[in-house]
DNA sequence: CTGTTAGCGCTTTCAA
DNA sequence: TTGAAAGCGCTAACAG
C-alpha cells in the first residue's frame, strides 16, 4: 500500500470519527496504555504542577494519565488503588512511601511497575524519583541558624501516615540538636496543609509564652496564612520575626513580603517519574533518581532582632 | 448458595488478592464505569476544588473518574478528548461550552452522555450544570457601583477560547454601560491565569494615566496579585484602590486584606454534575442546573476617597 | 507484505 | 438456581 493511499484511508477513518476501542485493545493486547496516579489531594497546586507535565510526557508516547485522589484517608486510598489496577492501568505513581503493603503484592503479582515519587530513602528497594525531605527542610533551619536565631517553632503537616511530613520535622530536630537546641513538642504544632491552618497555628505560637523569632514551615501554604495573620497582628515579618516555606509555588514569590522556601523540583520529578516509567514498560534500564532542592532567599527572613517582641 | 459460604468465598477472593479485569469487563458490558473530565489546567485550586468532590459522589456508584487536562490548549484538549473517548469512557465532564464541534458528533454517535459545567446559557440546547458568569461579574461591579465608584478597570483571562471569561467581562461592560460609564479597551487587561500576571497587570493600570479608583478582576488570583503589588507599591487596600475577585477560593478569605469576591459553588456543582450524568446512566430522568453565586464582601472594597492618589 | 484465525477475561443469554 | 456457550472489538501469531 502507497503512501498517498494510505492516507486517503486515514482521512477516510477521520472523516468517518471512527475512534478505536481502548477496551477491546487492552484485552487483546494486555496493555491498557494508561498510567495512574495516586495522589493525596488535587486540591493543591503543588500536585497540579506536577500532574500536568507528568500527563504530558506520557501523552507523547500515547500514553493516558489517570489521576485519582486519596483525600489523604486511608480507605478512600485503597478503593483509589483497586479502581487503577482493575481499570488496568500499565504502571502507577504513587507519593511517598506510606502504603498498604497489599499494594505491592498486587502490584508484583500483576507485573504492573511503579514508582514512589516526593520522598527519597538512600537504602530502599523500591524505586524512588524524587527529593530528600529531611536534608530539604534542614537547609531551612541551618539558613536561620547561620544568620542567628535560636528560637524556633514549626507549623507542620499531619505526620501521622505522611512519611513527607515526618522527614521534613526530623530534619529540623537534627539540625537544631546539632547546635544544640532542642526542638519542643509544644513547638511544634501539626495541622492540615491549608492556609487558614497556618494562620491559626501561627496566632497560637505567637501568642503563647516565649515566642520564637523564626517559624519553620512545613509548607508554603501554612507560612503564607503565618504572613497573612501575621500582618493582621501587627506582626513585622521579617523584622520581628522570620517565616520559612516548603515547595516555593507561585504564592512563595508572589506574596509580601515574598517568602524564603525550599524549591521542590516538581517539574523536573515529573519528566524523571515518567521516564522512569516509560522505560520500564519498553523493558529498557530504568534507574531512580535523587533529584536536588534549593533554598530560595527572599524576604521573609531576616537575622533575629535584639529587643523581644 | 446460602450467606455463610457466599462470605467464605468473598474472604477467598479478597485472600488470593483478585482483582477483576476492567476491559475484559467493559468489553463484555460495554460499560467502563469511568467517567472522564477535561479540564483547562490541575495548576489551579479552582478545578481541585471541584474534582475532588466529584470523585467522591462518582466513587459511591462504582465510577472511576479519569481527568484531563487540556494546559489550555486546542490541540492538546482534542488529543484528551479522543483519548478519554478511546478509554470508553461512559460519560464526560466539560467545562464550558466552546468546544470542538467534532466532540458532540462523536458524543452523539457513541451515545456517551455529556454535561457542560462553569458555565449558564438560557437558550442551551446542551446540558448544563452551571452558574451565570455574566451575571456573577455584574454582582461585584454592581457592588462597586453603589458604593460610589466610577473609574474602573478589569484584569480578565484570555478570552479567546473562553467563553466564561468573555461573559465576565461582558457582565461588567453592561452594568457598567447602565451607569453610562464606558469601560475602554485599554482598561481592560487579558492575562493568562496567574498571581503574577496580576501583579504585574495591576502594577500597568496604577502606573497608566488617569488610574482607577477599583480594580475588578475576573478571577482571585488576579486580585491576589494585584494586592500583594499594591503592598509593593505603597497603594493602600482599599483606601486607594478597590479590589475584586472571582471564585472566593481558599485564598480569598486567607490573604490580608480579605478579598471581596463572588462565591462560585464548586462543590454543589461537582454534586450535580455527578448526579447528572449518573442519572443518565441510569436512564433516569436527568435535568439542567443553574447555581446561584453570591457576593462576599470582606476588606478589600471601600467607597472612593476623594483625593486622587 | 497481506489475510486469516484464535482468543484476551469477562457478561449475557439461553438451556438445563 | 446454576452451568454452558457465545461473543464483545480488537491484537498477535501464523500461514499464505
Amino acid at each position: 500500500v502507497r503512501a498517498a493511499r494510505r492516507e486517503r484511508i486515514r482521512d477516510a477513518i477521520n472523516e468517518l470519527g471512527y475512534v478505536p476501542h481502548g477496551a477491546a485493545r487492552a484485552l487483546a493486547s494486555r496493555k491498557s496504555r494508561m498510567i495512574g496516579a495516586l495522589f493525596p489531594t488535587l486540591d493543591n497546586v503543588l500536585f497540579g504542577s506536577f500532574l500536568g507535565p507528568l500527563q504530558q510526557h506520557l501523552g507523547a508516547q500515547g500514553y493516558t494519565l489517570v489521576i485519582a485522589s486519596s483525600e489523604y484517608d486511608h480507605e478512600v486510598e485503597y478503593s483509589q488503588f483497586i479502581n487503577l489496577v482493575t481499570n488496568g492501568v500499565d504502571g502507577i505513581v504513587l507519593v511517598g512511601m506510606e502504603h498498604n503493603e497489599r499494594y505491592y503484592e498486587i502490584l508484583n503479582r500483576k507485573q504492573i511497575p511503579y514508582v514512589h515519587t516526593w520522598t527519597w530513602k538512600e537504602e530502599s528497594k523500591s524505586p524512588l524519583v524524587g527529593f530528600c525531605n529531611k536534608s530539604a527542610s534542614k537547609l531551612a533551619a541551618k539558613y536561620l541558624l547561620d544568620i542567628g536565631h535560636t528560637r524556633f517553632a514549626m507549623i507542620s503537616g499531619i505526620l501521622e501516615g505522611n512519611d513527607r511530613a515526618k522527614e521534613r520535622l526530623k530534619g529540623v530536630k537534627e539540625i537544631l540538636a546539632e547546635h544544640n537546641i532542642v526542638l519542643q513538642d509544644h513547638a511544634v504544632i501539626q495541622r492540615p496543609f491549608e492556609l487558614s491552618q497556618g494562620a491559626s497555628a501561627f496566632r497560637d505560637i505567637m501568642t503563647g509564652k516565649n515566642p520564637p523569632t523564626a517559624v519553620i514551615c512545613g509548607s508554603d501554604l501554612f507560612a503564607c496564612g503565618a504572613i497573612f495573620e501575621a500582618n493582621r497582628m501587627g506582626i513585622r515579618i521579617p523584622e520581628d520575626v522570620s517565616i520559612t516555606g516548603f515547595d516555593d509555588t507561585e504564592l512563595a514569590s508572589s506574596i509580601s513580603p515574598t517568602l524564603t522556601t525550599i524549591r521542590t523540583p516538581r517539574v523536573e520529578m515529573a519528566e524523571l517519574t515518567a521516564h522512569y516509567l516509560l522505560n520500564r514498560l519498553n523493558n529498557a534500564k530504568a534507574s531512580q533518581k535523587k533529584l536536588d532542592v534549593e533554598l530560595i532567599v527572599r524576604e521573609s527572613t531576616a537575622p533575629p532582632s535584639n529587643r523581644a517582641i
